[in-house]
DNA sequence: TAATGGATGTTCT
DNA sequence: GAACATCCATTAT
């Protein structure tokens, strides 16, 4: 029983596998955050790979760079970056050292803290509270302070085991190029993914 | 319900 | 100077 928390944790292992695989295990996974020894959570239930030298769409695609060196590190930790003047980005670092990829998380079903993640986003509707990759990060307060954290050992951030779920996937949102690739994944039918909606139509693996 | 544009800063050409 | 792994309020349909 003491162990019930350190034993749900996702390992190091899970990471260290080809990218879209780990974006798709992660869905129905908990991202677990404490925040003043209280814990915010939720459901994973949209996510998007972003892999190797050769995606367009990858920030590691035209090579290393002060922002994205940690993509090249080793897996399961934590890179976030900042984007459009306002939001950051949580991803999860992914295979072996000196592959650069990740994993985006986008959306969460809030279920621990949820009052917490109201005040956070100034929102009330529960099924906006973390929708979008900007929107969850605000929830969970999450900023480039825990960059580079390892979310294996980690107290402030971590995985936790969760249920499979029925999976869809898409093309990425917000990308021009690398369309061709369709790695972004999500629960089917939940309320709780971002607004985005793919140009393709939904499959389920 | 869909399209548009503003807020905002870092990165790259 | 342009693009950007965004979000939201406003406007048009």
């Amino acid at each position: 029983l003491k162990n019930q928390g350190t034993s749900r944790r996702l390992p190091r292992s899970f990471f260290q596998r080809y990218t879209p695989t780990v974006a798709k295990g992660l869905l129905g996974c908990r991202l677990v955050r404490v925040i003043d020894g209280k814990r915010l959570s939720g459901i994973i239930v949209e996510t998007e790979a972003y892999r190797g030298s050769g995606d367009p769409a990858s920030h590691a695609f035209r090579g290393r760079t002060p922002r994205n060196e940690l993509m090249f590190g080793p897996p399961g930790h934590a890179y976030i970056y900042f984007t459009m003047g306002m939001h950051y980005c949580l991803n999860v670092t992914t295979e072996p050292e000196g592959i650069p990829a990740a994993v985006l998380l986008r959306a969460l079903q809030p279920i621990e803290g949820v009052e917490a993640m109201m005040e956070n986003r100034g929102v009330k509707d529960v099924r906006r509270l973390a929708a979008g990759p900007g929107n969850l990060t605000k929830a969970l307060r999450i900023d480039m302070r825990l960059g580079g954290e390892d979310l294996c050992s980690s107290e402030r951030l971590f995985f936790e085991h969760g249920e499979a779920l029925r999976v869809a996937s898409s093309a990425r949102v917000g990308v021009s190029s690398g369309r061709t690739r369709r790695w972004r994944f999500y629960a089917e039918g939940s309320p709780f993914v971002s607004k985005g909606r793919p140009s393709w139509p939904t499959t389920h693996n």
